[in-house]
DNA sequence: ATCGTTGTCAACCGTTCGGTTGAACAAGGA
DNA sequence: TCCTTGTTCAACCGAACGGTTGACAACGAT
């Protein structure tokens, strides 16, 4: 799993790290702050966090002993660039198909007046 | 993992299933049309269908001895209005702190005539 | 200097994941 | 009825995941 966007992917599969985004949209904040919520080791929230690193989701700058960690909201676009793709890919198609049942259904009723369902949009 | 959104994001976190999923906004197909460009066994197609299926991404009907596979678009939905909701709050934020620097700038101006750099949009 | 705070690294554990092979099932077509 | 085609189920394997505990590094405070 090398490339970024499967790893934008897997980071936000985690609820979890899901919520530490959220939350991160608010405002910066230590690793002690985010693992405050949650009933799990700080070790563990340690590893969530370069997952999300890893990802290019967050970044960590160092401050005395505290890290704060940074939301980089830019990679959000890496997906919504793939999800809007094929969405819109997908549209394009049911669009073709509806009009070509439309095609089918005007020929079937000049042939012999016997139209057929489902082509409602 | 339960929730439905961890589900898609998991289902999308693989390359092979993503490549998948772009194939089927082009048209339908049976495992194996899918199966055929990859360098994997039937039955592990047949286990990625499923993890999409739980996902709520993909659907298949019966069609004589064949599964024709077909797209359930509308789940992308589902990620977009979470990814959404929080860049848009991520940049509101961006924007409130661009003012308060904004604001700071303005005073230090009028204190003492040293305007800094870096509050552009 | 040493102490407390903040965070990471390392090793381990049970579960899930993506893959395999082999057998089975489902539905026509001969 | 038997055969072929299309697909899934079951058992297994190694790697990765999410979690734990224990040690320790980095820094500020006293």
């Amino acid at each position: 799993m090398t490339d970024q966007l499967s790893k934008v992917f897997a980071a936000l599969a985690d609820p979890t790290r899901r919520d530490m985004v959220a939350r991160l949209t608010e405002a910066d904040a230590t690793v002690n702050d985010l693992a405050a919520p949650y009933d799990v080791s700080l070790q563990a929230v340690s590893k969530h966090l370069k997952v999300l690193e890893d990802a290019g989701l967050v970044s960590r700058t160092r401050e005395a002993q505290r890290r704060p960690v940074h939301l980089e909201a830019e990679v959000f676009d890496l997906m919504t660039k793939w999800i809007e793709r094929y969405r819109r890919q997908a549209e394009e198609r049911f669009s073709r198909l509806d009009a070509v049942l439309a095609a089918m259904n005007a020929e079937n009723a000049e042939n012999n007046r016997t139209p057929q369902e489902g082509t409602a949009s």
